[in-house]
DNA sequence: ACCTGAACACCGTTCAAGT
DNA sequence: ACCTGAACACCGTTCAAGT
């Protein structure tokens, strides 16, 4: 669905720089649509995605778009693979890394990215993530997993896991903000949270209550290494290798 | 944001049965704009959600609902909140099982939930959850968690870790269809997640190949039992009591 | 091959007006 | 207090037509 037609690639923003293009229109390419709706929606937020938004951007009429997209339906999807495509798996196969330390780096190196791009958590729950991009990182975690000493079925169970703790998490936290970039500092939402939690009556919430200072610190990257590593704690446990084994 | 004004609590469901009003307007409630609102998802899936829908079903104009809702946004809040009030809270507390087991009981209830109202796990990636429904979730799973013998403030970072692991996986099961209840059967997802994973080369994507079974079923009940499991296994091994020490 | 004009069937939200 | 008519500024998508 992403990988239809002969598309260009190589040339990953080439285009991009020019908001708003003057002068002679030199014809589009689909890079260019998906480049100009990525910069619809780090301008305005995830609301902000329209047809009409991103055709506007390139100075031409919202039908011209579907030269180059089926629907706003796949050039959602586009989107969602450029973000994806972006993603560091050389953090993947880092020497002098244990495969459990070059998993969070990853892990941290995509919520980091996903958090510069707050639309895009949510795309990924609205389509299937079937592209090249996702395929490729799904084939780095099976492979760092692997290397653990899990069996290889295993490594796949454990890699879905951790898929979904990390883009759980991140999709969770930008649902806490109006997912305009840039999002306001983790201190600021930390606050914000936490003077939502004191607000509340101690006798009906008393586990909130006695927990304000862990809970509003959920949306944090405190709170997502503390996530992703109790995961790891339970995959290390499935390992039948000793812990020192690691590449 | 929730629980603004004075609202008749208690009387869910009260007059949802009617789906086209006929007779004398008995004047409405925000009930029952909640209630029309998702019958209009679970009859249309997600895309089909608008005031101007809802208000139809209700026989009323569409800035009629303006009146008991304060925006489109606030009306889907209170979806997610109904929902979340219907989660049943007593698998936490079943005598005779384990914390783990509880909470197992609990997620797969909620999952089964959530799959039978498609739309809602998107939703849940749109707002903030913080109505008394989602906080009494939050209650009673770090409730739970704290009679493992884990210290309350690592029960209330482990009950995040098994909130997102729950409510993202669920949304990313639902993304992979087209959000319109009744879902495929888990088996029919599976057999179209083999089929497209069937297709890709092996030389491109060499784990994918030999990870297929298991890749087809990453949408399954069956990994989710795997990922909770080892979240819980990471989460217990977080624990100084012994195993054998639960309620 | 690429872009447009025009049209269709929609949106959420507001405001003044009615009862 | 509750509902409406009318309006505003939007949507995604199609189709026939132009170049």
């Amino acid at each position: 669905m992403s990988s239809t037609g002969p598309e260009p690639v190589g040339n990953l923003g080439s285009s991009a720089e020019t908001p708003t293009r003057r002068g002679p229109r030199r014809s589009l390419s689909r890079v260019d649509v998906v480049d100009a709706a990525l910069a619809v929606v780090d301008e305005g937020g995830p609301a902000a995605l329209s047809v009409r938004a991103v055709a506007a951007r390139l100075g031409v009429r919202p039908n011209s778009l579907y030269t180059y997209v089926a629907s706003r339906a796949a050039l959602e999807g586009e989107v969602v693979e450029r973000v994806l495509a972006e993603a560091d798996l050389g953090l993947l196969t880092s020497p002098g890394r244990s495969w459990r330390e070059r998993i969070v780096d990853f892990a941290e190196a995509l919520r980091a990215q996903l958090l510069a791009h707050p639309a895009v958590p949510l795309l990924m729950m609205t389509a299937p993530m079937d592209g090249a991009a996702a395929l490729a990182v799904g084939e780095g975690l099976i492979g760092s997993l692997s290397e653990s000493g899990l069996a290889v079925d295993d490594a796949a169970r454990a890699t879905y896991a951790v898929i979904v703790q990390v883009i759980g998490a991140v999709a969770l936290e930008v649902a806490e903000t109006d997912g305009v970039p840039p999002l306001p500092s983790e201190s600021v939402r930390i606050e914000a949270r936490r003077a939502g939690l004191s607000m509340l009556p101690p006798e009906a919430w008393p586990m909130a209550a006695a927990t304000v200072e862990v809970a509003a610190r959920w949306n944090s990257s405190e709170q997502f290494r503390w996530s992703l590593g109790t995961l790891l704690d339970g995959i290390a446990a499935r390992t039948n290798a000793l812990p020192e084994d690691t590449s």
